[in-house]
DNA sequence: GCTGGTCGTGAAAAGCTTTTCACTTGGGAA
DNA sequence: TTCCCAAGTGAAAAGCTTTTCACGACCAGC
């Protein structure tokens, strides 16, 4: 029984609720949070007015009150990047039955832009933030954690309210390297990533490490510069081509640009791995219907966001998360074959 | 000259902005928002304090009262599918310097998450919603659009607060059956998206009507379920082959399904585009990048992404929007080719 | 010199919860 | 029988804004 009518799409509170039931708002903020005992007739009785009115706790309200919003941010650098994508997932499945909603923006990999992302953020009053590639400095990080807790991948940080996850870039890359060395390459190209970035430049290390514990010597001539973006494969591949430079191996400092190297050797009739072994780093899902599937370095993108999100959520709540993330492995597919 | 200190990681408020301006809230307020004049010494104070303090205006608060959250919710099926991944880029830039920010969260292809999910959007007060590829019936649509608009695409919708766009799958099938027929293709088979989907069911249609268009009977032995993802791809490909049946041409009903499909042949050695033509649907971003690129049906994803939102920021401001998204067309590129 | 209007401004209410505090009631301990 | 305490509950404040209302000052028009 309706005692007063509300007019139609007036939203229903709590204190619709409470009036209804005949108890106090008080009552019914318990009953919904468990905050305390409430007799067995009244929960019931309130009970029954929530379902009828179907009465939903005005988030906004609650999170003003709280301190509380229940919504972390997600700061990617590329909305629609498979390599996002994968690590999304796994904050998402993170997520998944915490109450928590994430807001993800994005960064578009210039630090400028992402200390503004992350300041609207923190307006919006998120519970804390998950900094993926991030390009803006260490202390920049740090000072932002004054206000939320933050936990950030590629980089190694550790305080009372950030942490940083990263994974060993330069291993991964020395375990490619070394893949192809056993198998019988001795000429070995690399297509770089993006000039200035730690993750591109660790894999390099990675590459002329395995190189020299063969005792093979580095050779400026068989690395061209790559962008980590398809077209930059492409390009990379035709300019290596052109210096007439012989090699019997690439090593593609991530998969996308693996996939644009294929293109270029596919254009010019070049078989993989017939003529020529490649690899890749990553292991987007993808790979795995390439033609032929792409031998690369799997990285735990999943398993990082996942991780990355309890320890979040771990911060947030002021307990102790500390699973290790799984190591990088080798995932030898179809395109690298032993030498000759 | 700080009155009272406050204690260290106390957010500054309106309030504080106000004392120490020696102004009412309301002033500050009105500075803020522009929303009636001000005397330039005052605004001038206020301003000076604001940088000073850094105040930031709490969000939630600001939603609290103007019943504003500046926040749409988006629900994706899939939060690490390509698909979705296009459209969402075209969301992020149709929602770029509107201040308005996104949560986004998958239904997973199930209507009752779906339904779930949308109701927790509500919960918090999200401004309106974007449904990509919903699986809920449209009328439940339409009762959720009471609350808050709603745009939908994949579905033909309009009132006063919900829209819906579709994409003409069928006519998009029937250019990529066509475009095979023209090359001179006779036996065409094709790979089904998910049964119960209305997508794919449309560009079955589409196949079927270029088929009967060019006289050639429609074979159901020619076609294989698929489900729109690589590996059913795979095993489509597979049980065509096993059948005996003969055909020069393949049409799979999204680029993800012509992945595994193209795996498929290559793993039985029938080159593409040299003994059988392949062709997809979608034009995701990675087709320009298989071996060799992909002939398929570009669906302007980008576009749907940035119209939707415009669309949806149209019916929370109450002003109309009605740019018309531009038609599905063919991508020749290097998978098919003239029969013999 | 008086009326009527505009402009700038502040006080206070409202938006919806949660939480503190204080008050009743009933029971067990002394 | 008296006292104390716990349990259950409501009133009210608080969290941070925006917005309505009202008021004083100032100017123009008669």
């Amino acid at each position: 029984m309706v005692e007063k009518i509300k007019k139609k799409n007036e939203p229903v509170t709590l204190l619709d609720v409470a009036r209804e039931a005949g108890v106090s708002p008080s009552t019914v903020s318990r009953i919904l949070n468990g905050t305390a005992k409430v007799s067995p007739e009244k929960r019931k009785a309130v009970e029954t007015v929530i379902a009828e009115l179907k009465f939903e706790p005005n988030q906004l309200a609650q999170g003003l009150k709280s301190g509380r919003s229940m919504t972390i941010g997600i700061v990617v650098q590329d909305i629609a990047s498979p390599f996002f994508d994968e690590t999304l997932h796994g904050v998402d499945d993170g997520l998944k039955g915490t109450g928590y909603a994430s807001v993800i923006v994005s960064g578009h990999w210039n630090a400028e832009e992402e200390a503004a992302r992350i300041k609207l953020l923190l307006a919006r009053k998120v519970d804390g933030i998950i900094l993926l590639s991030g390009r803006i400095a260490d202390k920049t990080v740090l000072e932002f954690a004054k206000d939320k807790p933050i936990v950030a991948t590629g980089r190694a940080l550790r305080s009372k309210t950030a942490v940083g996850f990263k994974l060993d870039n330069e291993y991964g890359a020395y375990l490619a390297t070394r893949h192809l060395i056993e198998l019988g390459h001795r000429r070995i190209a690399f297509v770089t990533g993006p000039a200035n970035n730690t993750d591109a430049e660790e894999r390099q290390q990675g590459y002329q490490r395995a190189l020299r514990e063969a005792n093979i010597a580095f050779e400026q001539n068989l690395v061209a510069e790559g962008n980590f973006h398809e077209a930059s494969g492409l390009l990379a591949i035709n300019r290596l081509l052109e210096t007439q430079q012989q090699f019997s191996a690439i090593f593609a400092a991530n998969d996308l640009s693996a996939y644009g190297v294929r293109l270029g050797l596919y254009r010019k009739g070049i078989r993989v791995p017939e003529d020529i072994s490649l690899i890749g780093f990553d292991d987007l899902p993808s790979s795995l219907y390439t033609t032929p599937p792409l031998t690369t370095i799997h990285q735990p993108l999943y398993d990082m966001g996942l991780l990355a999100t309890r320890t979040l959520l771990g911060l947030i709540s002021g307990s102790e998360v500390d699973s290790p993330l799984p190591p990088l492995e080798l995932i030898a597919r179809e395109t690298t074959r032993r030498f000759r």
